[in-house]
RNA sequence: GCUGGCGUAGCUCAGUCGGUAGAGCAGCUGAUUUGUAAUCAGCCGGUCGGGGGUUCGAAUCCCUUCGCCAGCUCCA
C-alpha cells in the first residue's frame, strides 16, 4: 500500500504497487501524455518503474532539464535503430548526449553521405510516428556479451566487458532494436518529435587516434518543434556572426595559402587591432607594468634551458644561420627573464612587472587552425610578474580587478572563473604548492568570486586561474589566465637579493587578459556581429555628399574630424545618396554624415546612425563633442 | 596530425552523361548632379588551387600535393 508524495506536497495512497506511469495517469491525462520519465526519491528512472513502498515521486516532462536529456538520449537510440534498419552491416558503439543534442558513433564500411543522413532522418521520423514502446530489461553480463556478439556487434560486447563487475547491465529494446544502456528512456518513440541530424564526422573509437575511425552522426533534439526551430535559428545567427565572413565584408584581414595560420591585417582590421592594443597598453601602464620588447628568434640553447625544448619542441618553428640553430619564440617568458637578469635586483624592487605585445609563433597541427581564432602567428597582451611567494595573493587580487574592468570595457559582463590545482606530475614541494594554491583561492575568495575547481588540471610548474567570458549569444571563450611558475626563474637563473642578504629565486606569474590578440579580435567581431561600439569601429563615420556641389565642404569636414583623432572617410562618388547610404550601412559604419546644399549653407552635417535614425543637423564642434563622449564612455553600439 | 567534405572571375555561386566556362555583385568607361538602404548602358575579367595520369578530348574520371571547412586529437 504505497503512499506517494508529490512535489506539491500532496500524497496519494494506492492499494497495490503502481508504475510511475500509473501515478502520472492518476494525476491527469495531460501529464500522462507529457510524461517522459520520473524521479523516485530523487533517482531518475523509467515510467515503467514499479513503486512498491512509500516514496516521494516526481514526473519528468520535456520542460525538465533531465527530461530534455532523456529525449536526446532516446533520440540517439532512435538514430541507431534507423541506421541498423537501413544499413544492417553497420555496428553500433556509443551514443551520448552532448550540448544541444547527441551523437552516435557507428562502425561502417564507408562514410555516410549527406543523402544517407536524409534517408536516416526520414526513417527516424517513420519509427517515431509508430510510437514503438521502449522496454527495459536487466540481464546477466555473459548473456549480454553473447547477445551482442551473436549479432556481430563487437564494439558493444567490448563495452560490456569494460563495465565494472557488480554493476547492473540493462538493455533497452524498441521493436527489433536493442541497445545497451543505463537509461532512463522515453516510454515510446512517439515522444520524440523534434529532432534533426546535423552532420557526420569521423571520431576515433574511445577517442584514441591509434584506434579505428568511426562515423559519428551528430543530431539535435528538443521537447518540441518550437524549441528546435529556435535552436536552428540560433545557429544561423552564429553563422552570420562568423568573423571570417565579417572580416571579408569589412575588409579587416585575410589569410592565404603561403602563410597558413598567419594573418594579413588590412587597414580596417589593423585600426581595430590598434584600438585593442593601445587600450591594453594603457592597462599595462596604469597597473604598474613596464612594457618591453624581446627578440623574435633566440638560440635553441635558451629554449633547452627553459624547458621548452623538452616540453614544447613539436610546436616550435626553427631556423638556422652560420651553424647556429635558433627557435622562433612560442612564448615571451624566457625573454622577460633575460631582461630581469640584466640587473641584480633587491627584494625592495619586487614585484617587477613586464608587459609585451610580442609576436609569437607556434606550429599548431594543421587541423586546429581556424580563421584568426586559432593561428600559428599571434600576439598576446603578455605579462610576467617577478615577485616573492608572499606577494602572490596581492598580485592576483590586483590582476583579477584589472581583468574584470577590461572585460567590462569590451562589453563582456559575464565572466567564469576556474582554479586548476596540482597535477600528479609536478615540480616543487607540496609546501610551496599549498602556499600557491592557497594564495590563488584566497585571491578569488576575498573578491567574493564563485569559481570552478579543476583538481589536477594545473601546469606541472604551478597552479593557475583561467578566466572565460560569455559573448552576446551565450558562447563561452577562455581568454585570460594567471599562472604561478616556480620553475622557469630558477632554470634560467633569475635571482634577487633578499632581506637576509642572500640570493633567492623569485616566483614568476604568467598572465594575460585578452590572451591572443588575434583570437580576441575574432571574439569581438562575433560578439558585436561587426556592429562595433564607436571606440572600436575601424571606420567611425563616412561623410557623404549629395551632389558635387558639396564635395569640397565634405572633404573639409572629414579632414577636420581626422585631425581631431577620429577615423573618418569620405564618399564623394557621383552616386545617388541612397546608394551610398546602403553601401556604408552594409559595412556597418556607426555614423553617416550627410551634407547637401542645406548643410553647406548652414555649416552643419546631417547625422544618420547605423540603425537608420536621423539625428538632424550638427555643427562640427557639437559633433566632435558627441563623438568624443561616446568614445570615452566606450558605450555599446546604439 | 587523423577522417570526411570542399577548392571555378576580386566576392557569392551555377556548370547535366567528359565535348575547350556562365550569372549576379564588384571593377573600368560613358551618361545621369541625385536628400537618407541598390540610376541606366557598355566593357574588362578565369592555366577551373598546384603537379602528374587516363582519354581523340578533362572544371568534370584517377593518383598526388597544398589550402580551406567540419569533426576528432592536441591545446604551456
Amino acid at each position: 500500500m504505497p503512499v506517494i508524495r508529490l512535489p506539491d506536497g500532496s500524497a496519494r495512497t494506492f492499494d497495490r504497487p503502481v508504475t510511475l506511469m500509473e501515478v502520472a495517469e492518476s494525476i491527469g491525462p495531460g501529464l500522462a501524455k507529457a510524461a517522459l520519465a520520473g524521479r523516485i526519491d530523487g533517482k531518475l528512472v523509467d515510467l515503467s518503474s514499479v513503486i512498491e513502498n512509500d516514496a516521494s515521486v516526481e514526473i519528468v516532462t520535456g520542460k525538465d532539464e533531465d527530461g530534455l536529456e532523456i529525449i536526446r538520449h532516446s533520440t540517439a537510440h532512435l538514430l541507431a535503430q534507423a541506421v541498423k534498419e537501413l544499413y544492417p552491416s553497420a555496428q553500433v558503439t556509443i551514443g551520448p548526449v552532448v550540448e544541444n543534442g547527441f551523437y552516435y558513433d557507428f562502425a561502417f564500411e564507408r562514410p555516410f553521405t549527406p543523402e544517407d543522413l536524409e534517408a536516416i532522418e526520414k526513417k527516424m521520423a517513420e519509427l517515431a510516428a509508430k510510437a514503438i514502446p521502449v522496454k527495459r530489461e536487466v540481464v546477466r553480463r555473459e548473456e549480454a556479451i553473447k547477445f551482442f556478439r551473436d549479432q556481430g556487434e563487437y564494439y558493444k560486447a567490448e563495452i560490456i566487458e569494460a563495465i565494472p563487475p557488480g554493476e547492473q547491465i540493462s538493455l533497452y529494446s524498441q521493436g527489433d532494436f536493442t541497445d545497451l544502456c543505463r537509461g532512463p528512456h522515453v516510454p515510446d518513440t512517439g515522444k520524440l518529435r523534434a529532432f534533426k541530424l546535423m552532420k557526420v564526422a569521423g571520431a576515433y573509437w574511445r577517442g584514441d587516434s591509434r584506434n579505428a575511425m568511426l562515423q559519428r552522426i551528430y543530431g539535435t533534439a528538443w521537447a518540441d518543434k518550437k524549441d528546435l526551430d529556435a535552436y536552428l535559428h540560433r545557429l544561423e545567427e552564429a553563422d552570420k556572426r562568423d568573423h571570417r565572413k565579417i572580416g571579408k565584408l569589412q575588409d579587416l584581414f585575410h589569410t592565404q595559402e603561403e602563410a597558413p595560420g598567419m594573418v594579413f591585417w588590412h587597414p580596417n582590421g589593423w585600426a581595430l587591432y590598434q584600438q585593442v592594443e593601445q587600450y591594453m597598453r594603457r592597462v599595462f601602464r596604469e597597473n604598474g607594468y613596464q612594457e618591453i620588447r624581446c627578440p623574435q628568434i633566440l638560440d635553441v640553447s635558451l629554449w633547452k634551458a627553459s624547458g621548452h625544448w623538452d616540453n614544447f619542441h613539436e610546436n616550435m618553428f626553427f631556423t638556422a644561420s652560420e651553424n647556429r640553430e635558433y627557435a622562433v619564440k612560442p612564448m615571451n617568458c624566457p625573454g622577460h627573464v633575460q631582461v630581469f637578469k640584466q640587473h641584480l635586483h633587491s627584494y625592495r624592487e619586487l614585484p617587477i612587472r613586464y608587459g609585451e605585445f610580442g609576436s609569437c609563433h607556434r606550429n599548431e597541427p594543421s587541423g586546429t587552425l581556424h580563421g584568426i581564432m586559432r593561428v600559428r602567428g599571434f600576439n598576446q597582451d603578455d605579462g610576467h610578474i617577478f615577485c616573492t611567494e608572499d606577494q602572490i595573493e596581492d598580485e592576483v587580487v590586483a590582476f583579477i580587478g584589472t581583468l574584470r574592468k577590461v572585460y567590462a570595457d569590451f562589453g563582456f559582463a559575464d565572466i567564469q572563473y576556474k582554479l586548476s590545482t596540482r597535477p600528479p606530475k609536478r615540480l616543487g614541494s607540496d609546501d610551496i604548492w599549498d602556499k600557491a594554491e592557497g594564495a590563488l583561492a584566497a585571491a578569488l575568495a576575498t573578491q567574493g568570486i564563485d569559481y570552478e575547481l579543476q583538481p589536477g588540471e594545473g601546469a606541472f610548474y604551478g597552479p593557475k586561474i583561467e578566466f572565460a567570458l560569455k559573448d552576446a549569444i551565450g558562447r563561452v571563450w577562455q581568454c585570460g589566465t594567471i599562472q604561478v611558475d616556480f620553475m622557469m626563474p630558477g632554470r634560467l637563473g633569475a635571482e634577487y637579493v633578499g632581506e637576509d642578504n642572500a640570493r633567492h629565486t623569485p616566483v614568476m606569474l604568467h598572465r594575460a587578459i585578452v590572451g591572443s590578440m588575434e583570437r580576441f579580435i575574432g571574439i569581438l567581431i562575433e560578439h558585436y556581429a561587426g556592429y562595433f561600439p564607436l571606440w572600436l569601429a575601424p571606420v567611425q563615420a563616412v561623410v557623404l555628399n549629395i551632389t558635387g556641389n558639396q564635395a569640397e565642404y565634405a572633404a573639409e569636414l572629414a579632414a577636420e574630424l581626422v585631425k581631431q583623432g577620429f577615423r573618418v572617410k569620405t564618399d564623394l562618388r557621383n552616386e545617388k545618396i541612397g546608394f551610398k547610404i546602403r553601401e556604408h550601412s552594409v559595412q556597418r559604419v556607426p555614423y553617416l554624415l550627410i551634407v547637401g546644399d542645406k548643410e553647406l549653407n548652414s555649416r552643419t552635417v546631417s547625422v544618420r546612425t547605423q540603425k537608420g535614425q536621423e539625428l538632424g543637423g550638427f555643427s562640427l564642434p557639437d559633433l566632435v563633442r558627441k563623438f568624443a563622449d561616446e568614445v570615452a564612455s566606450r558605450a555599446a553600439f546604439q
